[in-house]
DNA sequence: TAACATTACTACAACGTTTGCGTGTTGATA
DNA sequence: TATCAACACGCAAACGTTGTAGTAATGTTA
């Protein structure tokens, strides 16, 4: 295997010590200007670059993140991971991407991988399965070996780390709000099982949003859906059966809420099929500002999550915290900054 | 800052050297059981695990593949990434990934800074910038260094490295091929400018398929958008206009086919505007299994193209390769892997 | 001309590992 | 009681850097 030009061979062929080599590389003022010329000229024609494993060997730090997802082919997830990337690179930092595929152990399998070394810190967002069984073991002990770690979108509350969050509620308050105000007076719900924190509190958001304008709240407009089948097309048509009976059952429905933006877009066919008009019949918003919104028919109305200023943000978190650690700066309590979402009108509402 | 446990720490705590440490650690035959269970035992305590960097530096890889794309905020990469990302880990390796943004300099400083001994070798689908610059002069000389190199979909042929890309002539030709037997009898195609292989070699397939069938190509019915626009929403308003256009002037157009999922989906909604009936008036196949086609009114007709199978694809050939540089194996020549792609009926097509 | 400052370097340790080889201590054998 | 394995461990080099401290060879000053 060709080895890489490193110091050593550029000092060899200069007759010069390595110190002098990597001195005259930084333009050190112990060096003679002549040297440093010869060095960079004989350097560049290697074509030597300093081997970046060895530099983070001896800073004991990587300029690399590590990011953990649940899931890629996300349009959210996505975008965070651009902003991320974007704020990450402007600061000379590289992003690792580990994916959990919403499991347990393959989040704490690839968190164990990078926290080798590997990486300076944490952006996570946690696997549908971390969530259920409620086992952060693996974030307190990152946390106790002073790896730092940022949360984001699913977060919760036991993990004391910097998180990014959206405000779910106040979202889900502010849609179902508009749905009401736009002439809606019977609205469904499509959310979550109530162990994805963003369900729960969307469905919060929802209740809120009614009481305000004194709309009782009907159990049967509420459907809780399994999360696991969001992804997975076979489950699709349970999905689609879920709405089709709620519609049938209360046909008089005139505005749905869904907790993100597939669900929205099924129910839309699903009543499509049945004969309503949207959105003169049933007026539909969604949760998360993806692909689907924009191109469904009609468009759908849609709150806007921001995922790239979530990921910047989340960049921005932790490399403070890094910087914090690698110069043993006083520790800031840690903090959660809730990023605004807003409701971009769309063909799905009046 | 808090220093994790090294061998050093555990050496001197139990009063033997690093190297006996290191040595029981690996259940080495040098080293009494005894002495073996008291590290191994205070290993476990104190929670030591070995530092990756100062692994990769002495073995001299890292284990650690770069994925250089231009866009993530896009169904393909994204599938290919989880391709990559899962053969990877079953291999031991991590993925790092690079956002070009269709930049050729993004391009370039992202393989940069990864070239600096971070990876062991990268995957790369080209920026539309650089396929217009047809710049590549930092392709050859990550070769000249020896890095393994594997590009994928958008490629190029002057590069001598592994390649993976989908036989774009073919599906194209298979779609319209399905068009006309459907009864569609005249087609236009939406694609890219000549600059995007991928739109130039669908294009290709697209004129195959109509000489096969006798059809004479009408100049007009071939729409060539400026990929630029593919991904920005303000634009999207232009691609419109040139569809509304061509239906107009050719409104017995009864087949589409577009080379991506958004082109086609567009065309859905301005020829449904217009009042076309889909697929009975008119028949559309994309290209790309992404959301859009799934959940678009109809559901759109497409050629798969197998994102995760040619991220695994690639994977395994890179990893090859470095296995090949690292125990100095004889070069095996290049290869380049097409992926076959399959028509998925659905709504919009008979 | 002895003492000292300056210049232009080199040596060395350290970052955390792994590993081939050397070595001191046993107990057994001749 | 010398000789020799076998055993259990330590030493040192290496991976590629950087930075501190040390050191020759000059030139400058008293």
């Amino acid at each position: 295997m060709k080895k890489r030009t490193t110091l050593k061979q550029l000092a060899r062929e200069l007759d010069v010590s390595i110190s002098t080599v990597s001195k005259a590389l930084k333009n050190s003022p112990e060096i003679s200007q002549d040297t440093i010329d010869r060095v960079k000229a004989f350097a560049k024609l290697l074509n030597y670059r300093p081997n970046n494993i060895a530099l983070s060997l001896k800073n004991r730090k990587t300029k690399t993140i590590g990011i953990i997802i649940p899931d890629i082919v996300h349009h959210f997830f996505t975008k965070v991971i651009k902003g991320v990337e974007k704020y990450a690179n402007s600061k000379g930092y590289n992003v690792i991407v580990g994916l959990s595929n919403e499991s347990f152990s393959n989040e704490v399998i690839n968190m164990e991988m990078l926290a080798n070394g590997s990486i300076d810190g944490f952006i996570i967002s946690m696997a549908r399965e971390t969530m259920q069984r409620q086992d952060y073991q693996h974030y307190t002990e990152t946390l106790n070996e002073e790896i730092p770690l940022v949360m984001f979108d699913r977060v919760v509350a036991e993990i004391p780390c910097d998180k990014v969050t959206v405000d779910d509620t106040k979202g889900a308050e502010i849609a179902v709000d508009a749905l009401i105000n736009k002439g809606a007076t019977k609205i469904a719900i499509l959310t979550t099982k109530d162990y994805v924190s963003v369900g729960r509190l969307r469905t919060k958001g929802y209740l809120e949003a009614l009481k305000k304008h004194e709309i009782n709240p009907i159990p049967d407009l509420i459907l809780k859906i399994d999360d696991e089948l969001l992804y997975e097309d076979d489950h699709l048509d349970v999905l689609e059966k879920q709405v089709r009976e709620l519609l049938l059952i209360h046909p008089d429905v005139n505005g749905i809420f869904a907790v993100n933006e597939l669900y929205a877009v099924v129910a839309m066919k699903v009543a499509k099929d049945m004969g309503y008009e949207i959105p003169n019949d049933l007026q539909v918003i969604g949760f998360t500002d993806g692909m689907l919104s924009k191109h469904a028919t009609p468009t759908l109305s849609t709150v806007s999550q921001h995922g790239e200023s979530m990921g910047a943000k989340a960049a921005e978190l932790l490399i403070q915290r890094i910087d914090e650690r690698v110069n043993d700066l006083p520790k800031e309590p840690t903090k959660t900054v809730v990023i605004s979402t807003n409701l971009i009108q769309r063909g799905s509402t009046k």
